[in-house]
DNA sequence: ATGCAATATTACATTTTGATGACAAATGTT
DNA sequence: AACATTTGTCATCAAAATGTAATATTGCAT
């Protein structure tokens, strides 16, 4: 749901635990860091990463402890786990290391390799969340199929109009400054010139408004506060 | 799927995987190898082998560790197993079923006994779901035969672009981004120009739609959604 | 009604995105 | 080996989407 997943970093080299920060920052992601695996559990615990890139070569032989313990954790045991492992010295200590964690990347690796394999695993653990439909009136999104239907039949709308009525419908009876509209349809970073969600809006309701056959305006579920935003509602203002 | 079965060979005693890697080849199979369990995983993620020739006595144990997370997991769960096991004691394989392996077969074994076990067990697991044609209108998959029909006449098309159509329509009215696709029909964790599904995705169509005699264009089953994916739905846009 | 501020709408330049043909490398076939 | 097929990538074109500024309209307090 959140717009950049976020994911924890653990390595005991500052090096690498930069370098991945980097690869992972220009491929969108965001991260945090952690050096031993007390912080790494501190970390997990408090944040909630959507992944842990997890060295299992950090001193003492903690790494394989933390994802034992992770995946044995109720709480945790449902965030991915990729483990960073060195070539070199699988022979004695891998052993048991079978612990559950959901793919494994060895060092050395391109910063491409890790990327596709983090989307990857992210992929696998997030699509499993069925989106239900929600439906109000004659007025359906189908989040699986993305899809918006007025009376079964697709509405043509562009994809920031479609993120914008699925905040709306995921988030009824309340208004929402253009601030917030931004935040939540285009992402906590960027910035826009307010008046565009006005037009967004004005899309939006465009689109919806030429779809019914049967007179209902479907556009009026979306209302204008003045002074203080937008409200998507199915009562009269 | 592919037109002969990949076998994935998990021992750590490199004499056995090549004795057993010239069998398989020398009976029509491809095969590949990995020596401990954390190769064997990564191998299996990646190229999602149609059979895994596991050795039980991995050092540490981890053989059993793995088959059990393999059928945990749901990505791998219907992937078969045969276990290769040094003892025939009956503990071992008690153990085993428990985990849901597919068959067995004790060491030493003779090459065209463990052929025939990989045959039999591979007729069992494919033969049951794979097999029932899909039908949509007059567009017919078939996968037995590996064949797609539209009014009763083949259509040509390459293996890719049929397995694209087959993870179409068995999974259809949902909208899969091109990282998905590429996940599902190529396999998880190979590097392609994201642009290459769409390169695919024209040829498939091209082939549906040169295919029909009355005037029904099958290409239009496959539907863009811009900014999301592709998606194969019988419902108009 | 009037003026003003807030919102709606339009038009447009720019950027993104997808479709498609061409091509070369890889693969399979004869 | 010669040939055909399949595959992935790229360049190019067309279409769609986007953000902004200019202009029009609306709602509201006075």
């Amino acid at each position: 749901m959140t717009p950049e997943p976020n994911i924890l970093i653990v390595d005991d080299e500052a090096a690498i635990r930069d370098m991945i920060g980097i690869a992972l920052d220009t491929a969108g992601f965001r991260s945090s860091t952690a050096s031993t695996a007390l912080d790494a559990h501190v970390n997990i615990i408090d944040q909630r990463p959507d992944l842990v890139l997890l060295d299992w070569m950090l001193p003492g032989g903690s790494g394989i402890e933390l994802a034992r313990r992770l995946k044995r954790d109720e709480l945790t045991a449902n965030i991915p786990i990729i483990m960073l492992t060195a070539k070199t010295s699988e022979d004695n200590k891998v052993q048991g290391l079978d612990v559950g964690v959901d793919d494994y990347v060895t060092k050395p690796f391109s910063p491409r390799e890790l990327v596709a394999r983090i989307k990857a695993v992210l992929r696998r653990s997030t699509g499993n969340l069925k989106d239900k439909p929600i439906r109000v009136f004659d007025l359906e999104m189908d989040p699986a199929s993305h899809r918006v239907m007025v009376e079964d039949r697709a509405v043509e709308m562009g994809p920031t109009e479609y993120r914008l009525l699925n905040f709306f419908m995921t988030h009824p009876e309340k208004v929402y400054s253009r601030d917030h509209i931004q935040d939540q349809v285009w992402g906590a970073n960027v910035y826009l010139e307010e008046r565009t969600v006005d037009v967004h809006i004005g899309r939006l309701r465009k689109a919806l408004s030429s779809a019914s056959k049967t007179g209902i305006n479907y556009s009026a579920l979306i209302q204008t506060v003045r002074g203080a935003g937008y409200r998507f509602s199915t009562r009269h203002d």
